[in-house]
Parts: structure tokens; sequence; C-alpha cells
RNA sequence: GGCGACAUAGCCAAGUGGUAAGGCAGAGGUCUGCAAAACCUCUAUUCCCCGGUUCGAAUCCGGGUGUCGCCUCCA
């Protein structure tokens, strides 16, 4: 069975080949570190995370880079505005990535490569560049030609020549096209610079990724993904130059992500519609972004309302009853070793865990995938009982472990209570043996106030955090 | 003006030629001391509109309409 992905490049499915077989080379383009990012951005570092678990679940050996661009205009002029270092500054929020990349369980790519830590590498692509006729210097830039590339515009679709007519004029009068791009920018007085053999400057936006890519995976990458404004410019310079360069296909999958919109309209910080992760876990748990964001599929488009991400907090807190609830009896009441009777059950698992592999396959479809999630648990609430076997048990909660795990999802353990709260739940199962319900119930609506949430079943009280 | 994506129930969302998954919300029921959880039943004769192809279309083709994105830093 093959993978199949959407690709930018051609706008259609194809089977998915990576160049070298059993092995996928990934880049991400990663943040720009000025501010912390946003829900917005989050949707691409979690779908990207999820996909490389799902190629590593399915025996790929996948290496994954995701850059930092640690120098930018965004970034001098922020850190100006605070009276702070760049380099101090793109250090603070590199920090803050990482922080919140782990809250949503966002795995760290095998490389985090940053502009600065590669100026070496940039200036020796310009070079070339320039030698082979494909960039000129202006002023102490360096500009990339878009019409020394034939094939420029062919990942956007868009002609450059008609671009000239919508397009803003751009007051560099130093570029020859107006779609010329900077490989290197002078620097001006006061701006972090670097030498180099057209003066003192810094790299361009578009130089960095092609030249991180190539150092750490290769001439050719096999999934080259971003968020949907990247495809134009940022994208197709990539590629230009670099094909440019090397003559070879820079990389043979582009992956996009659809947008995701708030009140609908975009998110941006000029808008002031920003939202981060720790102003969103302050009311919702981050798995359950987590599970939001993976919800529909990767390519299309998404939009926040808080209604929503309280939808999938609830839906997930469905998955984990289920779980808390096999635990339970494991623990508990179960019966020990196999049962004969589990057989159709265990059959049934096998081919769940199929219909989500053909989910994943199918251009990573985690909606689908979800919903597989979803049917499972119908059926073993159905099926399963406080006396089932261990055996079954275990096998049912190793199944989520493992499908979850691929998204990165139901990894939560119930973890312990205070023993203050231990100490109220057993005055509460006390009254509820002398059958004073009041006493009972004024205990369990006090631990509910504090976000635990009592069940009493068969099997004996069951507790969990509320979901949120 | 050019390029592209999307349009499925109250909301979210799968489904790319064979007769509408799943989740949230809602109604009724079973169970329960009451709850909760869970289970059962119900909630789109229909997939933005109009044509066309086909035995058959939400799915393909043509034409509209609407929403969003890119063309400028933006995920």
């Amino acid at each position: 069975m093959a993978i199949r992905v959407y690709n930018t490049l051609t706008r259609r499915h194809e089977e998915f080949v990576p160049l070298v077989d059993g092995e996928v080379k990934m880049y991400v383009c990663g943040p720009t570190v000025y501010a912390e990012f946003h829900i917005g951005n989050a949707r691409v570092f979690t779908v990207f995370d999820a996909i490389r678990r799902y190629l590593g679940y399915r025996g790929f050996k996948v290496t994954y880079v995701q850059n930092f661009t640690d120098i930018d205009d965004k970034i001098i002029n922020r850190a100006q505005a605070l009276g702070m270092h760049p380099a101090a500054l793109a250090e603070l929020e590199i920090g803050h990535y990482f922080r919140d990349a782990d809250t949503l369980g966002i795995k760290r790519a095998d490389v985090h490569p940053r502009a600065t830590e590669e100026i070496g590498q940039i200036i020796d692509l310009a070079c070339r560049l320039i030698d082979a006729g494909y960039a000129y210097v202006a002023a102490g830039d360096v500009y990339f030609s878009v019409n020394s590339f034939r094939r420029y515009g062919e990942l956007s679709g868009q002609d450059p020549e008609q671009l000239e007519a919508g397009a803003r004029v751009d007051v560099t009068e130093l570029k020859r096209h107006h779609l010329d791009f900077a490989l290197w920018k002078a620097a001006k007085p006061g701006e972090p610079a670097w030498p180099s053999p057209w003066g003192p400057g810094r790299p361009g936006w578009h130089i960095e990724c092609s030249a991180m890519a190539r150092r750490y995976l290769g001439e050719t990458i096999d999934i080259h993904a971003g968020g949907p404004d990247l495809i134009f410019p940022h994208h197709e310079n990539e590629k230009a130059q670099s094909e440019a360069l090397t003559g070879a296909p820079f990389a043979r999958y582009w992956l996009h992500v659809g947008f995701l919109s708030f009140d609908g309209e975009k998110m941006s910080k000029s808008l002031g519609n920003v939202l981060t992760i720790p102003q969103l876990t302050q009311t919702f748990d981050p798995e359950a972004i987590r599970f939001f964001l993976l919800s529909s599929h990767y390519r299309s488009p998404l939009s926040y309302s808080e209604e929503l991400l309280a939808a999938a907090a609830t839906g997930l807190g469905r998955l984990y009853n289920a779980i808390g609830t096999y635990r339970q009896w494991l623990t508990a009441t179960a019966k020990a070793g196999a049962d004969p009777a589990d057989e159709g059950i265990r059959k049934r698992l096998q081919r769940y865990r199929q219909r989500f592999i053909e989910a994943m396959d199918d251009d990573f479809n985690t909606a689908d995938a979800i919903a597989v999630l979803f049917e499972l648990t119908r059926d073993l609430n159905i099926t399963l009982t406080p006396d089932s076997s261990r055996d079954i048990l275990t096998v049912a909660l190793d199944l989520y472990a493992e499908l979850g795990g691929v998204l990165g999802l139901l990894g939560r353990e119930d973890g312990v209570l205070g023993a203050e709260v231990e100490r109220l739940l057993e005055l509460r199962q006390q009254a509820r043996q002398a059958r004073n319900w009041a006493e009972a119930d004024a205990i369990r609506d006090r631990l509910a106030a504090q976000g635990i949430v009592l069940e009493d079943t068969p099997a004996g009280v069951r507790w969990k955090r509320a979901p949120r």
C-alpha cells in the first residue's frame, strides 16, 4: 500500500516515492523568531510533526530539518523597539518556540539550523549563483535574476510578466526586474552585519533555506513544506536558486497547509487578532488544541473559534473516558490472562488499525484517522466489560497508545491525586455507604469546583480531570 | 488585473463514479441513590446554483455565485 500525497508543484495527488528507498528527507520552513508564534503557525508545525511521526511509523528513516530565521527586518525592528540586541531577541524567541512546541507535543527536529550560523554557506551559494550568471551585484546587494531562470513561476503557477500588472512598485531601483529578490543585503548603519565579498551585510530571507536544506539534506530533498503564504514568493524563490545551481529538482514533493482564519480574517500582528499558545492554554488543554488542529484535513481552510476548541476538548475527552475506564478495569476487575472469546474483537482491532493507516496513507487524512479512533471507541465500549480479560484490555490500550502516538495524542497519564483529595474520596465513600447522599454530593461538588470529576461505576469510583 | 484553494445537517468535518463516515450540540430512552460515563433511537431523500456526460455524480465536464488566500513582510 502506497502513501499518496498532494503535491503543490503538480497540483495532483501522487504516489510518495522518496529519492532513497526507505529514507525521507524533510524540510519545513520554521519561524522568524521575532515574537511568539500563534495558533496559525502552530497548525503548520503540528501538521508536519504528525506527518513526520506517521512516516516514521510507516518505517521510513526520516531526517527532519526546521530552520530558525534569526536575522531579518522584523527582528531588527522589534529589537530596536524593545531596546534589545537583535541576537538577544532571537535567542529569547527561540526559547519561546521550544517552550510552546513542547506544550503542543511537537517533537524537536533532527536539526534546527539558524540563518546566522550558516553565513558561510549562504555567501558561497550567492557567489556561485553570480558566477553562473543567475545573480548580480548592485551597490553591495546581491539579487537573483528571475528572468535568468526559465522555470521561475512553476511552483506557484505565476507568470512573472502577468504579475507585473498588479504588483506594487518596489522602491528599489537596483533591481533589473521587480521580482528579483535579494540574496544578500548591504548593511545599514547600526544593523547586524557579516563580512562578505560585497561588503558588510546580511543574508536575504530566501537563500537561507536553500543553503540549510542543501547542507543538511543534500541537493534534492523529498518533502519541502510550510504555510500556504510561503508558496509565493518564498518557496518559488528557494526553488529557483537551488535548481539554478544544481540543475536537479530541489524538492520532490511540496506540501502546504491550508489557512487558519480567525473571525473570518487572517491572523496577523497588524490586525491584532493573534492568539498565542500561552494565551490559549489559559483556557484550553494543549492537547485539545492539537486535537482541534488535526481534526480537519491539513490542506483545508480551518477557522478558529472558542466553540470549536471546546467541542474538540469534549471529543478528546470521550476518547480519554474510554481509556480511563479500561485502565481502571485492567487494574481492578479484569480477569487474568487471555480469553478465547476475545478473538472477535482482536480481529476488529486489527481492522481499525488498518483503516487508520489507510486514512493516513491518503494524503495524511488525520480527520478520517480520528474518526476511526471514535469508531474503535464505540466498538470497545460495547464489547469490553469490567471483567474482560487483562489480555484484551492491554491490547486495546496499546492500540490507543500506538495510533494516538502517531498523531501525538492520547499520551496523557491520569497522574495522582493529592492526599487531601484522597481523604475526601474516602469520606465520600463512607457517606455513600451510609446513604448520606447530601454529604456525598457535597464532596463531589467540592471536587468538581477543583476540576476533578467523579464517576461512580460498578468497578468503584473513577476520577478524571474535567475536560477543557 | 493574474494565480490558486474551498463550498456537505444547528456547528465542525470525512467521503474523488455506485446510492451521505465521525465528532460537537439537541430530543427521547436504558442504566444510576442522584449524577457522570456508556449504550440505544431520532436529527441531510440530500451534498452552493444551472446545465452536461453516465445505467448511475456530493464525487467527472462546462458556466455561474459565494468565501478565503497569494501576487508586499506574513504560516
